[in-house]
DNA sequence: TTAATATTTTAGACTTATCTAAAAACATTT
DNA sequence: AAATGTTTTTAGATAAGTCTAAAATATTAA
């Protein structure tokens, strides 16, 4: 039986190795839990015992096999989950992030397939994010940051890159949900700003910033 | 902040309470939640530094105000998500029990507000139990068992008292569900069995360890 | 390549939730 | 009322998960 704070470690050190590209530090985790690093290589031992990460002493873990199946399963049924929160019970997509949180803890492999089924095998979450079948399989969706894109391109806004719930509210403001249709108009050399039509509709002027984190798919 | 282990054993104390009608011993706790006396005795201390539960050495304990608030809630989550599962994801009544033990500790009380809304403001689970409101108000409910109902008269399944899956299961095989219209053709007194006349249709003898644990609603 | 700095690990302690075994308190029966 | 039996509590241990402070190990800079 593995903890809800085992369970934790594990996606923490998934998603710095995914990010970083190489192992995962003490401090990096110590960072992403918010605990001692005293604690983390406390429970660096523990998983390592029970063989979800390779470890040697300073040299930083990885996930074996079966803790990047374990971390996975959690990926996809915290993207479940909040599939469900946003379109069933109408929260926003800045809402639904720590509900999941908590939610993709609960232990029952049969429950989150047959809430995949209920909300008819959606292939993403609601910020764009793939999410993994039962075998661990994630979607892979052709997508760019709208930072790229030159004038005259057409898309389709599927996915973020940054989660931040300042982010997220901002682009309910702008009305850049996911599924919006853009076209780049023009692009501002000067600060790399970018103006943009929405929907075929309204024109729009987002900052870099904004345009480095939103993922577009060409059309 | 209230742990999980602490909720459980509200609700032990509440469904102990509620059954004997007296306060809660320390062998009735360690029996419902299979735990030994003595982690009990801990326990209740700890409640009781906590104002949760009202305790005397040796005397048992019952719940405060504030405990029995807490109990009702949990028990009003669970039952919320038993009609999650059976309505919108297809468990069976006697499946959905386990998981809702899980699902009540979601520490979210919006959530388990939007989730009654959703389905509808049921008052009752799938078992027939009611389902406290926000403020952990039961609904009430006009039923007796089916072994006091005598020949000729007429009701409908409404709950059922107890809950194992032996007893559900039968149930399901036998058409008797939530709902299920039912007349009392004949009692037999040598066994206190029943003859049914169930949906206006088929005929059905049943033993009087079921009608003691049938809950109809008379029409 | 040594000194300064940063990272990681060890050591020891605390909390929660559990256990067993023994002691104390309470209840029952003769 | 004493003896017996049952229930409850105390005492002492254990495991998970955390902490701080100090020691050990790496890394970077002079």
């Amino acid at each position: 039986m593995i903890s809800q704070t085992e369970e934790n470690y594990l996606k923490a050190i998934y998603k710095i190795t995914e990010r970083e590209g190489k192992s995962a530090s003490t401090n990096a985790i110590s960072t992403a839990m918010s605990t001692a690093a005293a604690s983390v290589t406390d429970m660096i031992k523990r998983l390592a015992t029970k063989d979800l990460v390779n470890y040697e002493k300073s040299k930083g873990v990885t996930l074996t096999t079966e803790g990047g199946r374990l971390a996975t399963l959690l990926i996809r049924k915290h993207r479940i989950w909040e599939v469900f929160l946003c379109e069933k019970l109408g929260y926003a997509w800045d809402e639904c992030h720590e509900l999941a949180e908590e939610l993709e803890h609960i232990q029952d492999d049969e429950l989150i397939n047959r809430m995949e089924r209920y909300l008819g095998n959606p292939k993403f979450d609601p910020h764009g994010d793939p999410i993994p079948d039962s075998a661990g399989n994630f979607a892979v969706r052709s997508q760019m940051p709208l930072s790229e894109m030159r004038a005259g391109e057409c898309g389709v806004v599927v996915g973020v890159q940054e989660h931040s719930t300042a982010f997220l509210q901002y682009l309910d403001r702008q009305m850049l949900n996911l599924g919006a249709r853009i076209e780049v108009i023009e692009v501002f050399e000067f600060d790399d700003s970018i103006k943009l039509k929405l929907n075929g509709e309204s024109d729009l002027i987002v900052s870099s910033r904004v345009s480095q984190n939103l993922f577009i798919k060409k059309i």
